[in-house]
DNA sequence: CGGATCATTATGTATAGACATAATAACGTC
DNA sequence: GACGTTATTATGTCTATACATAATGATCCG
């Protein structure tokens, strides 16, 4: 009986609506008697249900089935190149621009960098067995790159960050979008289709990094199981 | 000095590049004894980071810096209601359509359903501060509800099933689409225009319970921190 | 040399016991 | 009855120890 038996036990009665949403549960004494096994293996089991959310913990108060669970699924978020090749396809891009520029204000804005400065500007077109797969758009704080630059014409900006910058936290949104003129021509779909964007920031302690806007081929969908 | 202390110290290692992304760290024994803590605190530690995609972990290999982290962001996938009170608005529905019908094959096919059998098809918009929302459409097996059936123009189907099924499994997707003609009607947008759609699966051990699209209002973002 | 076998090793998990912590419930006072 | 204090309780975590398990590397044999 490891705590993975105990788990798959608890979710069974919840499954089965012997414990109903809402009510409460036997304490972690209780069913470590009850199961025969150790009280620290009934608390891993429970506090596995509980990270995805279907129980609620508190001290003294004891543990509670979610009322209205909110779902908690975990996506993965992998470099563009190992998105492709898990599909069984070919992997490739194309360094399209690669210039200093003034970042737009709003970027610059959210990423805390003083106005007026000029950042690394980089578009980059991924390839999936030749076709367009995701048009990548990214502002870039050369603080963080060696002198000279690494050739992002050979290394994907993204695949030479996570190896050569510090780890980062950062966040990242998901929206829907209609092709802007630039994205269309480089995807090779019609203005105004509705396309899949993922946006990220990055930030060190200190200073952000980068900021990358990945605008996806029609029919893109990510999937995530419960 | 706790498990989370150890988890901080580690991350704050990986970050500054003391462990560098591909290589080896000291194994658990060796890093309880430079913490002073027991082996089951570094455990503790040392999975979390791995559950989140920056350590990976092999029996007798030994535990390693991911060379190119797949970063595994929760999401959180509250019930609507839920969702727009976060925001602080107030949140409302209207039950546009509610008939049996004969779901489409695509629909049938990837629930198992037999192709013949008639479901409940139940259409909602729901409003925020009374502007809409998220456009629901959705295939319910009548199977899994009571005769009577529940009064969904009162409490929306989501909460209805959430708190009187049986918990279930189910995959979740995301998309941009473009505005079919009922969802830009109802929503109040051009025909075409680019809608985040969610699409949702939900099964118990035998059956599939209901499918449900919920297209979004433009403007949606999902957001997320990693 | 190739291949099967076995010893070694790092992580994975279980255990009993202990103390910490947060939150509730009970109590006493005004 | 309202309010502040204290006791109680369930979860949270740590420790030391033990054994399980998977993967590696060394050894032995044909």
């Amino acid at each position: 009986m490891g705590w993975e038996d105990v788990r798959a036990e608890v979710l069974r009665r919840i499954r089965a609506r012997d414990w109903l949403p809402g009510a409460m549960i036997p304490n972690e004494e209780a069913l470590a008697q009850e199961f025969g096994v150790a009280r620290a293996t009934v608390n891993r089991a429970l506090r596995d249900l509980a990270e995805s959310g279907l129980l609620e913990r508190r001290r003294k108060a004891g543990t509670r089935v979610a009322a209205l669970p909110v779902r908690r699924a975990t996506l993965e978020i992998p470099v563009i190149r190992q998105e492709v090749e898990a599909r069984g396809q070919v992997h490739a891009f194309r360094l399209l621009d690669e210039r200093m520029a003034l970042p737009p204000v709003p970027v610059a804005g959210q990423l805390g960098w003083a106005s007026g400065a000029a950042k690394l500007y980089l578009e980059t077109l991924h390839l999936a067995d030749g076709k367009p797969y995701a048009h990548e758009t990214r502002w870039l704080d050369p603080v963080h790159l060696p002198d000279p630059r690494p050739d992002f014409a050979s290394i994907s900006v993204n695949e030479w960050l996570v190896t050569h910058v510090a780890f980062a936290t950062g966040d990242i949104a998901f929206a829907a979008e209609a092709a802007d003129p630039r994205s269309a021509e480089v995807l090779g779909v019609p203005q105004g289709a509705a396309l899949f964007v993922t946006e990220r920031t990055t930030f060190t302690a200190e200073s952000a990094i980068t900021f990358v806007r990945l605008i996806h081929a029609p029919g893109y969908r990510m999937v995530t199981m419960v």
